[in-house]
DNA sequence: TCCATCATGTTTGCACCGCTTACATTAGTC
DNA sequence: GACTAATGTAAGCGGTGCAAACATGATGGA
């Protein structure tokens, strides 16, 4: 693919980390994560990812962003734009699932003590935030969109986490996507009265 | 104290070494907790915690399980018991204020990928997650008791990981608080619209 | 009282890690 | 075709988790 052969510039490290530290991450976890590691899996010797990548940090911010824009990916293809409560907790239910098809991704975006100052993930993040509270202004005009837009994402967020810790059902996807829709729709109830929710 | 003066054995070297994880977490976060800087600090040889700790997950879940029940505390402190809606948010905002002041001790405690088969930290969580029942069902018997607790619980949960990523406003205990009883609100307000609620 | 036992420390050592420095190779550029 | 910069390698430092093997001393039975 990207490789040149076996010649001694690789031809694209720096996308071949990236590519190799998803697979560790997916197969062992944060943990595993280590650039060494990922220098053995893209064939190259240990150091030649620093020339890429400053730290280990940066690596990891970088996976982070690229499982930001999944996300969002993630989200519209749920649903590109809700209006509806229903609509909306569709996009709930995305998120969630987000968590629980990639866990140790979305601990890297969400669970450690990140750079605050990366660019890649501030603009990623940033990006997500903005996209949660377009979609809530968007389904219903409420008094005060910001603090409503602000609870949707905790709820969501934390069914997400609490899901990911085992501290809830997660056995089947339905029961998820069940109480996702439940604990949306309530909230929603509560600040437009005159909305229908499904259950 | 408990050091029995400069004897070859420590004399609550299991205490010593929980007490020191805690510090060093304080000061440096989880990157900084190794078992050997908790040994430095205790006095001791690189290896002697292994004795009390057959690893560095187990001292881990020992910390985590020592916050589960100080969070329990805390919340009880803010409220015992609580029947009304606004003693509920006072509980819910102990909880993000918990995350607040003991950042690196709440990613122990919820962010990392844990050892599920620890005692400690089961028993700790179990009582947590029966805590927050029992205070939801008391404060409004609800259609489904369950979710409403599950819900109340991930809302309260992803503002405090929220606002420990820096995603939300907390310049201010104000502003924290604020946030967190609008949410409370808007939730408990849904599923028991006769219910009065603060703002 | 003496001494065997065993919990609790220490020492040593291995493999791995992040990261730095110095050096090697090669792709472009004039 | 030589110069330069980008990109790779090699060697090495201090740190880490963890496993043996060994040292110490508190404790309890003879």
């Amino acid at each position: 693919m990207s490789r040149a052969s076996d010649s001694y510039h690789h031809g694209d490290l720096r996308a071949a980390c990236l590519r190799a530290a998803r697979e560790l991450l997916e197969e062992d976890g944060s943990a595993g994560l280590s650039l060494r590691a990922v220098a053995r899996r893209a064939g190259v010797s240990a150091t030649a990812p620093y020339r890429h990548y400053p730290d280990r940090e940066a690596l990891l911010s970088a996976v982070a962003a690229e499982g930001y824009r999944e996300l969002a990916a993630d989200l519209t293809a749920a649903h590109p734009s809700p209006t509806t409560p229903d609509e909306l907790a569709a996009v709930a239910v995305a998120y969630v699932r987000f968590a629980l098809d990639h866990p140790a991704m979305f601990r890297v975006m969400f669970a450690e003590p990140c750079d605050p100052t990366n660019e890649d993930r501030v603009a990623a993040t940033a990006a997500i935030s903005q996209y949660v509270r377009d979609i809530v202004r968007g389904v219903l005009p409420a008094a005060d969109p910001e603090a409503l837009s602000t609870a949707v994402w905790a709820l969501v967020h934390g069914l997400a986490f609490l899901h990911l810790d085992g501290k809830l059902d997660a056995s089947t996807p339905e029961a998820v996507s069940g109480q996702v829709r439940g604990a949306v729709a309530a909230m929603l109830a509560a600040t437009a009265p005159s909305a229908q929710v499904g259950a």
